[in-house]
RNA sequence: GGAAGGGUAGCGAAGAGGCUAAACGCGACGGACUGUAACUCCGUUCCUUUGGGUUCGGCGGUUCGAAUCCGCCCCCUUCCA
């Protein structure tokens, strides 16, 4: 009986077929897609990011895609505010909100409505930082919140920098200010979780990569890196990271495309390490000779999800 | 046929008598994750019933003790013919 709205998010590693499922979920329940992707909500990381073409779209509402220039930065913060917002509209219209992504933070963030500390990034004082040592630093932590210290391992020196500025510029401790909602569901969420066995997925996404680069890949990045956009946040994305060193002939294109699909492939595996340890899912596990073989079982579960509420 | 160098764990590569089941790097696997998260970071990685068991191209030898020294053999690379 509970008064929370009901959501439906698509969650698995790259390639599986995320965003097949989401198309085929959003016709046939009313559905709305939100992006829940760290890097598909930049223009002109087309390729890179495999993102849904317009004309795939079919008339379904897209949101968080193509949102920023490739020059500016986000952040879950930004994510969470904007996807509550997001479903209170969707919702509102009559539709059903369907978040589809892989990045974990930014989706749990709204589904276990994560309460973030104060202070926005500290540029100024991140620099200063970062310029001491790393157990410096963590020594620093210890002192003003031990069990943030005790959680953050001393290399991991972005960490510990973020934690550190929030001590310091709020007066509190980066723990206090987190605990609190952690596991608390703001939404009656189906979490729908695609799997595949993991021999035939990397073999996906080694061939995906292959289908990028044919579909004009370098091209894309260069146009990015051309335009100045070489450091930009968005080129830190697996796809175009990759391909700046060949720009600058330090890196043979083949070597490029062997890190890409490196890099993809241990993405997949953390991604799914989150999905599997930090998330109630429902998995399905994808045939990828068949890849849309269950997407009637899926939707029927779907189906009796939604019936519930109505 | 002659000369020189070399064969070490999945790969690359140290080690030149005991402190070595063997540094380090890569890869692979597992894990963490609250304002850059496609980021950043950590752990494991010969076998094992965790007692131990088998290793450093092969066989034999020297030695209390060998990946390390000696002999023979096999294979690889470069140079001379």
């Amino acid at each position: 009986v509970s008064m929370k709205e009901k959501i439906i998010v698509i969650v698995g590693p790259t390639a599986v077929g995320k965003t097949a499922l989401s198309l085929a979920l959003a016709k046939k329940y009313k559905g709305e897609i939100i992006n829940g992707d760290a890097v598909q909500v930049f223009r002109g990381l087309d390729i890179g990011s495999a993102k849904v073409a317009p004309e795939e779209q079919a008339g379904i509402s897209h949101h968080l895609i193509d949102v920023l220039n490739p020059g500016e930065s986000y952040n879950v913060y930004s994510f969470k505010q904007e996807v509550d917002h997001l479903i209170k509209e969707i919702r509102a219209r009559g539709n059903c909100p369907i978040i589809v992504g892989g990045t974990g933070l930014y989706i749990q963030s709204v589904l276990y409505d994560y309460a973030f500390p104060e202070t926005t990034g500290d540029s100024a004082l991140r620099e200063k930082l970062s310029e001491q040592a790393p157990e410096q630093l963590h020594r620093q932590l210890a002192l003003l919140d031990a069990v943030s210290a005790e959680k953050i391992h001393p290399n991991n020196v972005k960490r510990v920098i973020r934690a550190l500025e929030i001590c310091l510029s709020t007066g509190g401790k980066f723990s206090e200010q987190t605990s609190a909602t952690e596991h608390i569901a703001k939404y009656d969420a189906k979490v729908i979780g695609l799997s595949m066995n993991r021999e035939q997925l990397y073999e996906r996404i080694n061939l995906r990569v292959h289908q990028m680069m044919a579909q004009g890949l370098v091209a894309e990045v260069y146009q990015l890196y051309q335009a100045g956009y070489g450091q930009a946040q968005s080129m830190q994305a697996i796809g175009y990271k990759e391909l700046i060193p060949t720009f600058e002939g330090e890196c043979s294109l083949e070597t490029a495309v062997e890190r890409i699909q490196q890099h993809t492939r241990r993405f997949a595996k953390r991604q799914l390490t989150w999905f599997q340890n930090k998330m109630a899912v429902d998995w399905y596990d994808i045939d990828p000779a068949n890849p849309t073989l269950r997407f009637d079982v899926i939707a029927d579960s779907v189906q009796l999800f939604l019936g519930k509420a109505q």
